[in-house]
Parts: C-alpha cells; sequence; structure tokens
DNA sequence: TGACAAGGCTAACGCTGTAAGCCATACTGG
DNA sequence: CCAGTATGGCTTACAGCGTTAGCCTTGTCA
C-alpha cells in the first residue's frame, strides 16, 4: 500500500475521479494475527457454503483443526466472528456498488446499481443475510465503513431521503426474493424494473430537468 | 359467522363494498382443540412480549403448566407453532392494510397505507420479523392468505409489478428501523415520503392522468 | 369390562455457546 | 543462562436447546 492516492491497486476510483457526493472508503483492517485472518476466512466459507446453520464453534475449530474453546482465545464471542465476517461483507458490498456507479459510459446509473446490487445480493445470500438483517453493533465497526458502504445511493439519488428509499426498496426486494416470499411465477425483473422507473422519476424531478416523462 | 356476506362482524368490506381489485379473505382457521389455540396464544404473548429468544418449547410448556415434551402431543415440531403464530400475523396484517385502503374519505390511499403498515409493524416487531424474515413453508398456509394479505398493495397500484415493488420499499423501510439500520438521526419521516412520492408518480403516470407533476 | 385414544410424565440424547483451569512452548529481561 | 510471563493449545464441564422413547393415568365407547 502506498501513500499516492492514485494507486491503490484496488481498481477503486482514485481522488481526483470521485464522483460528486461520493465518499472515499475507510481502510480494511491493517494485517490481523494469522489465527484470527484464519478463523473470519473459514467462518466466511462455511457460512456461504452451507448456510448460518452450520456456523457453529465446534465447526468452525474443526476447519482450523483446533477445538472450539481454543477459539476464544482469539474472539470474545460467536458473534465477534460474525462481527468480523459482516465487516468484510459490508466491505466487499461497498466495492461492488462504488464499482458500478463508475461504469464508463453508463447511460442509467440507478438501474446499474440496482441491478449490480441484486446480482452480488443473489450470489451470496447467506453473506448479505448476515450482514444486513438483525441488529448490529455499530459502534464496533470501523468508523465510516457503513456510511460508506450506503454511500452509492446517495449518489446516484442526489438526496438522503431518496437514496434511503431506494436502498431500503432494493434491500426489501432482495431479501425478499431471498426467501422466496413472491408469488411463484413474478415476474421480478419486471418488478425491479418498476420501482427503478419509480425513483428515477423521483430524482427527475427533483433535479427538476424533464427526464421524468419519457418512458 | 353467517353466512350473508353483509354481516361479517369484523368491520371487514361486505361483498358489494370490495373496492376495484380487492380479494376477499380466507376464512380464519375454525375452533382448534384447547391445549393448541392456548400454545399459540401463549407463543404470540411470548414472542411479542420478550422477543424470539425467549420462544422456547419449554418456556412455552411453563405457560401452560405442562412440560415440554408434552407440547408434542399437540405439535409436530417447534417450527410449527411458529407457523401457527405466523398464520395469525399475517391474518392481523391483512386485516389492517384492508382496513386502512377504506378509511372513508381517504385523500391518499397509498400513503394512509404505508403509514398504517409502518405503524402496525413497528408495534409488532418479533411478530413482524417472525412472519416476514426467513423462509416459509408457503404449501402449509391456507390457501389464498398470502395473496390476500398482498392484496392492498395491488389495490393501491393497479398493477402487480408496482405493488410487489411498493410492498418491498415497504418491507425493506420497516425491517431496516426495526433493526436501527439507518444513520443516527435520520429523518424517517422524510424518506417514508419520498417513497410515497415516487411510486405515486409512477401508478399516477401509469393511469395517464397529469398527477405525477404536482409537487 | 376391555380396548383404545388422548395427553400428561420422566429420562435421555445430541447439539449449542461458553467458562474454568491445566499445560507446553516461546519470548524476554536480569 | 535462567526465571518469568504471555500465547495458545487442551480437557472437562455446564446450562439450555429441540426432540425422542417409553411409561402411565384418565376418559370414552363397544
Amino acid at each position: 500500500m502506498t501513500a499516492d492516492p492514485r494507486t491503490r491497486g484496488d481498481g477503486l476510483p482514485t481522488n481526483e475521479e470521485l464522483l460528486p457526493g461520493e465518499v472515499r472508503r475507510p481502510d480494511r483492517p491493517s494485517a490481523r494475527p494469522r489465527r484470527v485472518a484464519e478463523t473470519i476466512a473459514a467462518a466466511r466459507k462455511v457460512l456461504e457454503d452451507e448456510g448460518p446453520g452450520a456456523l457453529t464453534m465446534r465447526r468452525l475449530a474443526d476447519e482450523l483443526g483446533i477445538r472450539a474453546p481454543s477459539l476464544y482465545k482469539h474472539f470474545e464471542s460467536k458473534a465477534a466472528v460474525e462481527l468480523a465476517v459482516i465487516e468484510e461483507a459490508l466491505f466487499d458490498i461497498g466495492d461492488v456498488t462504488h464499482r458500478a456507479i463508475h461504469e464508463p459510459g453508463a447511460v442509467d446509473p440507478l438501474l446499474d446499481l440496482l441491478t449490480t446490487y441484486r446480482r452480488y445480493c443473489l450470489s451470496h445470500p447467506n453473506l448479505y443475510r448476515l450482514a444486513t438483517i438483525g441488529h448490529l453493533p455499530r459502534e464496533s465497526l470501523p468508523p465510516g465503513l457503513e456510511d460508506w458502504a450506503g454511500n452509492p445511493w446517495f449518489v446516484v439519488t442526489g438526496d438522503p431521503h431518496s437514496a434511503q428509499a431506494l436502498w431500503s426498496f432494493a434491500h426489501g426486494m432482495v431479501v425478499l426474493e431471498l426467501d422466496d416470499r413472491y408469488p411463484q411465477g413474478s415476474d421480478l425483473e419486471s418488478t425491479w424494473r418498476a420501482g427503478a422507473a419509480a425513483f428515477e422519476r423521483l430524482t427527475a424531478q427533483r433535479r427538476g430537468d424533464g427526464s421524468g416523462r419519457v418512458a
């Protein structure tokens, strides 16, 4: 890692390339003790591959070749392990969505963001649920992480309330789709488009231009 | 309960009063064995008052003055108890939302629906989460219950995709608010209004009238 | 009266997260 | 070089979870 913001080496925008309203990414946690890193990686793998029911301390210990109580030499609790995984998930989601709003030559950033979000969440269902459902001890997260991860929604809408509303729509869609809550045979692509259209018109109107009236 | 649809006695619309696109409510499950009914009532009470962590088979049995294994004389599993509670919750949510779209002299049915939904869900957080988060064995629910419960969203939007999108927005808002996922100090009333405005314009536009352009 | 179903009970199993305490290794200051 | 201490394993154990097996009492009905 160098200090020159133009050479982050991670494909993320440099300072000069930030979009209006875009915020810079906080640093990923620096090198952790080996066992801690191994545990987090194992937890993520077990969770993604086999679901939350498989994520137990004994199973985790098995993956590392040790016994469950030994994990408590490195983590205070199972919740602490999960929190570390959540942190990774939030960084990943933030990376994916920030990249989405930087698509070169994009004609519809809002729809691109929704599409990208949906694709990522559906392909990481267990990780997504862990990271976004239930109480989150935000004071234990790296400062600025949540704000940064949510920032793309602000960038594409231009105001905080539309941003929260759009994100809520996307989150609702994703969790309901993951849980198979829509009636059988639902045309969810059309539903996503309907939501996108609603918010396109909202932000277009807010900007005062006429694009809110095109089909 | 009589056969005359005009005297349901539950404050719900009669056949003649159904709004365009509105669907009639399926019947609530008829009289259950005493212990079954008691168990469901106790489960709901414990869940609502003390959260999902308190909802255990032993605790439930305590409430009824029996031992946990005896519950299995009446229910196949804990999941079956929960399913019965979910069913009640879906009926309740359906009742509340159907009533909302029947408000006499309503000028903004869509906003009324959102407001009512939000109020109900926030005042029954644990019940709502149980009923709407995670996998649901829909084949075990009374036929038509899910459709009927979701019907108001269709009534206020006029098409199925807008309905699903609007409901997804509302669900996303509610679960994120319940889990305290919005940044501290967020003005969520404004966020709800932003979402409502987005979908108002969408449905107004779909109807082809000009109301999509007013502030 | 005998059969049977309903609905309690106890004991127990395997699972969970986690606390307590022991011990070997490795590093470090005197 | 040795003593002290931190690190990170280990075993044992506990309480609580959903659940099963099997027993026993009560009520109903042929």
